[in-house]
DNA sequence: CATGTTGTTTCGCATCGTGAAACATCATTT
DNA sequence: AAATGATGTTTCACGATGCGAAACAACATG
């Protein structure tokens, strides 16, 4: 089945009534969004799945399949037939990945938080005004590569989001809030445009953005900017955990040292405060 | 600059003098080309030198880059004009991660080996020939999500490579040995089929296999079989360090637990010893 | 054994992607 | 500052190429 879950913040998606842009090439953008399918659903599909879902034509399906196929995008069952993504694509995914030194930087200040935080830390950029969690380490399990490296969640209400969004160009900002849905997650959730563009303005001038149960009822969330050599805001890291230990004294207590590896961070990837 | 490094074993690569195989789709062919290409070369590529590389008229790589970056599978870089691969391919490759449970089940296990062996622990599938590293666990930053996941090494000289290949079904393996080049990278490399052959056969024996310095000078690892519900082979770990540490008598040493490893994760995995 | 699924193959038509060439921006050089 | 040589981008007419209807094959399921 496909995952059809919340509202899908992306921007980035394909026109919705036929036409597409000028200058792109129709067979190309059939046969990634056969890839999106099969990255969404989280098990096989066949080709008649397929072509129901997408629109195309059963015969159409089948031969972008065919060309994915070979190319070691896709592979197929051979015993039912049908078809789930490649592990070439786990190549290529690292390799975007390993790109990002910023990881690499980052690894042994993520350590350290969790250490003296006690919490789940996350790693983040932002992309078309949603977050990438680039890395993750847990409480529980602090061996596992977290499941939620290369996962999304929606910018507007989130800790790593706002922090990130706050720091945007005005331009780009004002765009992204002006296209955006503000879906309501919780009772919490800042839906008002305006209220929002109110609330990234105080962040950018206390320094860290707060999540108070905005996301997902049960978690709060404290978030600083990590900056780079130009001074501009790249990357945002975060801790967060359930609201039970996640108190108003915890967070008055944690948000020094957050700060202090926030900007740790950026003086390692060479920001150098005026 | 593009990383032509090593020969490629890779057998899934475009037929050299132009045909294309019937029943596929040109454009879609040369568009997850141009990815290959930007996933190979570790820096942004121009629509130029793109061009070059594959061998296309600037224009159709420009089309082809555009229609990419539209889905977000490409981004480029407004300062430079030039294209580097999307944070999109981090989610489909994590997407791809997480549908192969064998890692959750398997990440335990390869803990308590690098534990009691103290080297460098490695979870691999075969694909084409080739290894590709699931997971990976290293004695220097046990935290760090190892850089080689996603990786691959050629099969007929890895320990990995070399119990994967030993429990493949006879015409597999042929089809392998008749199709594939040995390059000799070591003076212990074996690169006669037929010996490379009998060699697989005493690994099926004995049920575990030695890279002694076979792949590379220095590295030695001992690899054994992880077998699913049906007692098919479908992963194997290994231990591997310098053959400073990794000596004949450490090798008879951990022999036993290695051995032992691969069995407990095979039963893990619903596997029944008749 | 009939029927309803699958995935796969065939094929003729028009669409769609192609590549040459022109264009627009940059740097760098003269 | 003008000239040159890069780059990425746009335009356009031709014809190869990818398209989808329909037929096929290989299974399941009743």
């Amino acid at each position: 089945m496909i995952n059809s879950s919340v509202p899908n913040t992306a921007l980035h998606s394909l026109p919705e009534s036929g036409r597409e842009p000028e200058g792109t090439v129709n067979a190309v953008i059939r046969a990634l969004s056969i890839l999106d399918l099969l990255g969404q659903a989280n098990e096989e599909l066949g080709v008649t799945e397929i072509s129901r879902e997408i629109g195309l034509h059963k015969s159409t399906v089948f031969r972008l399949l065919n060309t994915l196929a070979l190319s070691g995008y896709v592979k197929q069952n051979p015993k039912s037939g049908k078809y789930s993504l490649g592990i070439h694509l786990v190549q290529l995914g690292m390799s975007v990945l390993n790109q990002i030194d910023l990881r690499r930087v980052a690894r042994p200040y993520l350590e350290e938080l969790l250490h003296t935080c006690g919490e789940a830390v996350h790693l983040g950029i932002l992309d078309q005004g949603e977050v990438i969690y680039i890395d993750k380490i847990d409480v529980e399990r602090p061996l596992t590569m977290g499941s939620r490296i290369g996962g999304k969640s929606p910018g507007y209400c989130t800790g790593l989001g706002k922090v990130l969004m706050a720091y945007l160009p005005e331009p780009e900002l004002q765009l992204l809030v002006a296209k955006g849905e503000f879906y309501r997650f919780t009772a919490n959730t800042i839906v008002e445009p305006n209220q929002l563009l109110e609330h990234l303005a105080r962040i950018r001038e206390q320094g860290y953005a707060l999540d108070d149960e905005e996301h997902e009822m049960g978690i709060r969330c404290l978030a600083v900017p990590i900056k780079n050599h130009q001074g501009t805001v790249v990357a945002a890291i975060s801790i967060s955990g359930p609201t039970l230990r996640m108190t108003r004294e915890k967070l008055d207590q944690i948000t020094p040292p957050v700060i202090s590896v926030g900007q740790r961070i950026s003086l390692a990837l060479g920001y150098m405060p005026r």
